[in-house]
DNA sequence: GTTGAGCGTT
């Protein structure tokens, strides 16, 4: 399961994300979503846990809590697909790979 | 050295 995280401290790191989600279960990835630009924490990030029973009993009790003097946010994430189409497609290369500049 | 609602780069 995929979870969003928001509110989260700008001073966070992943690793201390995943480690607050792990004290609730077991974790496969965590992200922190930050600024291409800037380079900065947007304050906000993703956890993705495969066990979905830990996941969601995470979420219960991480949501609101408090991380560095913050109430975090903890709900289940959406938008983001993890299995895109990847049948029905043949080998072949493409005909039209010419590039013009 | 700054900020504070929301859903990420594959």
């Amino acid at each position: 399961m995929n979870i969003f995280v928001g509110s989260l401290p700008f001073k966070l790191q992943e690793a201390d994300l995943r480690e607050i989600f792990e004290e609730h279960g077991e974790v496969s990835s965590a992200k922190i979503i930050t600024d291409k630009f800037s380079g900065r924490s947007k304050g906000f990030g993703f956890v993705e846990m495969p066990n979905d029973t830990e996941a969601q009993s995470a979420i219960d009790e991480l949501n609101g809590a408090e991380v560095d003097g913050r109430a975090i946010v903890v709900n289940k994430a959406e938008q983001r697909k993890e299995s895109p189409r990847r049948d029905n497609y043949r080998s072949g290369g493409y005909q039209g790979n010419n590039r013009r500049y």
